[in-house]
DNA sequence: GAAACCTGAGCGTGATATGAA
DNA sequence: GTTCATATCACGCTCAGGTTT
């Protein structure tokens, strides 16, 4: 039975047991915990050893009560939106380096979104980052008030003084894959919309005057649609039925632009060959090879890296730009777009 | 100039700014808060009044520290996998109502598993639920022995003692595949497999063991697939070239099916008249209208709620049976399978 | 004696002030 | 003076125990 000081049966761990372990004070085992200046390089290799040897973790929830700072980025975004998805992918990418944490609160079928920005308020999160967030601005203007909140993809109008806005320029998206449309030759161009989700008035706008400029008014046409596959698929259906059909549609996103695609391809329809297709987001979705989709690409990694560089620029109170940030979209060529009538 | 007390510039209020608004103690802020007995309806009113109007909400870290149970459940999850985020969904659909709190950790290209892990056990979550985790057992084993773990959908052989497993009976979900296939007439059934995925030596095995049982032994065909949809293109490409091909697939799951689907519609091979798709885990993905997949349903919320429940078995201390939880699956019959040669 | 309220200690850290080589 | 180590308090909250009606 060895006097060695032992963790009490299922406790976890704590400073004062390394400390306790290594024969020093709880204070050296915090500095050298943190890697802070004022242990001797003896002490430091001890104190490490007896960390290790009783499975010693930081306590981040204490470490967070202690300084005033919590690190915390509050991120909240859609399980089923693979644009949220690939999003998170890159916000982890930013702010981790950055020496911030990132708690993530999902929002689900049972689980509004102002649920999950509580879970993250309550969780101390020093900002937020809201992913197509679709309450009303009111509400984001008033968290605006308690902290830094950046929204991502969905513009506000007028924006709320204190709201970070990060947004793909979607008009300017939709356009170019009009362009692109035009320059193969089309000019009954659809528009499957994406009704009231974050971005769509935009898209909706830039399709129109696109059009227009082309001197194509008369061809416009936009489709109520929506966010999901079983939108797209809808508004497809629609077009089966129509003789002619438009040569060209250009989806909301990519999972609308996935489910028109299939349905077209169910009903023997080519593509591109009778019909072009058009997505937006350039999601992980749209790269795939067997959907090899032309898609308005926005810049996922950029968007991300700017909306944590905005909160944390927040939180460090250096100046911030007034307005929103405005990332370029870039139209990707694949496979799903092609000259009219060659089918 | 009110003497009324009031929360200091940017910082978050807290107890004591509520109790000195409400003239009464700390003490007693937090019984109202935490809705526990012994505050009179009178002050329980004028509490939660001035809670409301300065804006006042608990935090979750300060409570956690000074109780011993922090009430939060780690889940480790796959950002890409609708399997993954579905059952996410379900967890917190179990968790909530049983007073517990999700901490949500992804994996992703920045961030392995093991990063994942660490930063839920530094959050101090009390338990781990693991969504197919692919770390080495003995890790597993390593990690149980701090902190109870759930691992779902990933059979362990030999099981750690301490490790819970929650799974699909997955040999028998491939086994109704095949039986309803040959039922339908089908006697060329070819497996395309997940690799080293969880779960896909049980369906490969299943597979086998099912064609044996029917007599068709030699019509047996593994070929390599893996969980994406490319990888389900990729073989269904190799079963294009071939002559005859087999009449029916059985993909290891959704997102491999729907690769192999897209790849035979685009090369005008018909589904199910010239051949027959079956997926596995009825995601969301297999439910969509469009794509209208026959498929092996994994009971994705009695999974989650399972692994919940077992967690919270673990931490209340209440004797937990030995052994795995094995979940029994289902087949869904929708759109994509038929009689063979009806093309 | 019960109901309502308060005091005080402590959870695991981080930071400051202070002391010892 | 410099380097290393410690004692002590505070963060926001909960809870056991005490005091008052």
């Amino acid at each position: 039975m060895p006097a060695t000081p032992e963790v009490p049966d299922g406790k976890r761990p704590t400073l004062a047991h390394v400390a306790a372990r290594a024969g020093v004070s709880v204070a050296l085992v915090s500095i050298v915990m943190r890697g802070a200046y004022g242990a001797s390089a003896a002490s430091r290799e001890r104190v490490l050893k007896a960390a290790e040897e009783i499975g010693y973790r930081p306590d981040t929830r204490a470490r967070v009560l202690r300084s005033n700072r919590s690190r915390l980025l509050g991120v909240q975004f859609g399980l089923r939106h693979p644009f949220h998805t690939d999003l998170v992918e890159g916000i982890y990418a930013a702010a981790e380096p950055a020496g911030y944490q990132v708690a993530l609160s999902a929002v689900a079928p049972t689980r509004g979104e102002r649920q999950a920005v509580e879970a993250l308020l309550a969780d101390r999160c020093e900002a937020l980052v809201l992913l197509g967030p679709e309450v009303p601005a009111t509400r984001l203007a008033h968290l605006a008030t308690q902290v830094p909140v950046v929204s991502v993809a969905r513009r506000l109008r007028p924006a709320p003084p204190a709201v970070d806005v990060v947004r793909t320029a979607d008009d300017e998206g939709a356009r170019q894959a009009v362009d692109h449309l035009v320059a193969l030759g089309h000019r009954t161009i659809a528009h499957i919309d994406g009704g009231r989700a974050p971005g769509a008035a935009d898209r909706r706008r830039g399709y129109r005057t696109a059009m227009h400029r082309h001197g194509l008014d008369e061809h416009v046409r936009v489709l109520p649609g929506g966010l999901t596959e079983d939108d797209g698929a809808r508004a497809a259906r629609t077009l089966l039925a129509e003789n002619p059909r438009p040569s060209a549609v250009l989806a909301f996103n990519d999972r609308c632009a996935t489910g028109v695609l299939d349905t077209f391809l169910r009903a023997g329809v080519t593509v591109p060959g009778e019909i072009s297709v058009v997505g937006f987001d350039d999601t992980s979705l749209s790269r795939l090879a067997h959907i090899d989709l032309t898609t308005v690409a926005q810049d996922i990694p950029r968007l991300a890296e700017l909306a944590v560089g905005r909160a944390i620029a927040r939180l460090d109170g250096e100046p911030v730009p007034e307005g929103e940030q405005v990332v370029a979209p870039r139209l990707v060529v694949r496979g799903t777009t092609g000259a009219p009538g060659t089918g």
